[in-house]
DNA sequence: CTGAAAGCGCTTACAG
DNA sequence: CTGAAAGCGCTTACAG
């Protein structure tokens, strides 16, 4: 009656070899196996992958956890997961998570405990020590993208270095000339340091500092949700205010300086005349906007994180357990139209 | 050995009662459930869901096929999927799918068509006879959502009504006295006259043949990508050329409508002053944009999806089959700044 | 290289 | 209300 007994029967053999000649597990006789695939492709045959799951306990599914899908690096990463995955014959699983609450507690503590999921990867999540320790106990490797910084121990952690990439964006600023420079940072930049904000936070100071334009009065960080109507609203109260204006921003995100370049043209502000702008993401709206930006590439992240994923789950190649863990992931500065010398 | 029976063990019953107490599915007394309960919560016990799938043949699992995941609309409706299933018990698995290929062929034939989906929902695909046919097969219900015209068999179908969208966002050009009114459509409108561009398209001209100005000469339409430079291009080129320039444009999504802005202002042509603009979506960022738009509830609609989908396999409150079925979702004109009368 | 048998962890008639 | 037993559809030692 099961499905994979028609097959053995089509075939003239037992379930256990049209099982192996299927699933290309243990040694099957080359006409064996033809005969099998051709029995299996005459019913239109498809594996159940509950009943596979249940005796090999692997089930070729990730759980990926993302605060939003809608922001450009978001989307991008989750694309670039979903293409790596899906071609690796893994199936994802998607769960929106933001911020705390019983909805997080229940995907945490049900959804990605049971045994639907062999792995997870989490993006730009701050995991609570509580829900690793819950994955931990289900032994569910965990891979993180973005954030925080590797630990020695703790999850396996990916991610560019958002520190650099802020002290990077500062100094293309300063070596411009420009000495009134802001930072419009993402909401939490302060409070929480080792987040994706804090970090790029961190490198403007570092770089203000090395100026010597730091750290009194002279660098200057407001914070705002890092989107584009945030970065409007923000650059807006920024910019608006009469007395010296700065001559420079440097937006945590392409999204926020795409929002500044818009309050600064709404102001009758000239880019890059009068102030020039710098933003992290080479998000696909960077061209039009004409916008200086240190890049990265949200969707190779994605694809790297499959590959350790399933590097820990012993599917790679090399059974190497992380080889690049700790080197950083790839940025660039680009430089384009929106950046230029600072005005005399 | 099996979970389930350390549980039933601990609690001093028998593995059934145990599954009953549990899952809420036969009477079990009051008091049993609880103490089967105390026993589940001291060993961590979580059901598997391979094994109860094997039995029941449910997955709680809905695969969910989406073009993009980095447009407002899609990534809006996503989330809107998400949230609904999650809080209904289900989980989403995601497969990103996008034009022809042999990737597409491998989502359809072989990852939706196990029995790991109960059902599958389509956001904005163009389903091929075949593949709808590959779902039929192994009884997967299928609802779509967007595009395409609710026909009297095929799937289940959902969405606003684009040609009333196309026709509202016109007449309200009109009614401001526009005649020079052009239509940034979307990618395919006129070969596809049933997708969602292809009837915001068609609605643009309806209402342009009513107010007499179609369909000789006074009715334009430009096709470009519906995205931010998409419109961005396709307006540069409309309003940069000499001669006697559209004073309206009917854009086919807000993405489309904040690049034709950003073109218009780069050409130093004053929006609304010399152009109006109006958008289809209520993007977040329309508001920003100052965008005149017809506002659509892309997480609504994933919410109604869902609803809809959980009633086709059975778990609606209503048996009631498609009650709202054939009635468009709502959609609404929102004026803002960015349309005015036409100039003298 | 192939087959018979056990078993993965549950749920659900069937009895009682 | 509860339990013993069968069975969901596979895969994998274990023999041969």
């Amino acid at each position: 009656m099961t499905a994979i007994a028609d097959v053995a029967r089509l075939a003239g053999v037992s379930k256990a070899t049209a099982s192996r000649a299927l699933s290309g597990r243990g040694h099957v006789a080359e006409e064996t196996r033809r005969r099998v695939e051709a029995a299996a492709a005459e019913i239109g045959y498809i594996v159940s992958p509950d009943a596979a799951s249940l005796v090999t306990g692997r089930t070729k599914n990730i759980g990926v956890v993302i605060p939003f899908v809608n922001r450009w690096f978001f989307g991008e990463v989750l694309e670039g997961l979903e293409r790596t995955l899906l071609s690796a014959g893994y199936d994802l699983t998607l769960y929106n998570v933001d911020g705390a609450g019983p909805d997080r507690d229940r995907v945490f503590e049900f959804f990605l405990a049971r045994k639907r999921v062999d792995a997870v990867i989490a993006v730009g999540v701050d995991l609570a020590e509580r829900e690793l320790a819950a994955l931990e106990r289900r032994d569910k490797p965990v891979v993180v993208l973005g954030g925080g910084e590797a630990g020695a121990l703790g999850p396996a952690r990916l991610g560019i270095d958002d520190r650099a990439v802020g002290q990077l964006a500062t100094e293309h600023l300063l070596q411009l000339g420009h000495t009134r420079l802001v930072h419009l940072a993402g909401d939490g930049a302060a409070a929480r340091p080792l987040s994706v904000q804090g970090l790029r936070r961190h490198g403007y100071l570092d770089a203000m500092s090395a100026a010597g334009l730091a750290p009194r009065g002279r660098a200057e960080v407001v914070e705002t949700e890092m989107t584009m109507p945030g970065g409007y609203e923000a650059a807006l109260q920024l910019l608006g205010q009469p007395g010296r204006r700065p001559t420079a921003v440097f937006a945590a995100s392409d999204e926020v300086a795409f929002g500044a370049i818009r309050a600064a043209e709404r102001l009758g502000i000239s880019v890059p005349h009068d102030l020039s702008i710098v933003g992290v993401d080479g998000h696909e709206y960077a061209e039009m906007f004409g916008l200086t930006t240190v890049e990265q590439s949200p969707s190779g992240q994605g694809r790297a994180a499959v590959d350790l994923v399933l590097r820990l789950l012993g599917e790679g190649a090399e059974p190497d357990p992380l080889p690049d863990s700790g080197a950083p992931l790839p940025t660039r500065l680009v430089v384009r139209t929106s950046t230029m010398r600072a005005p005399l």
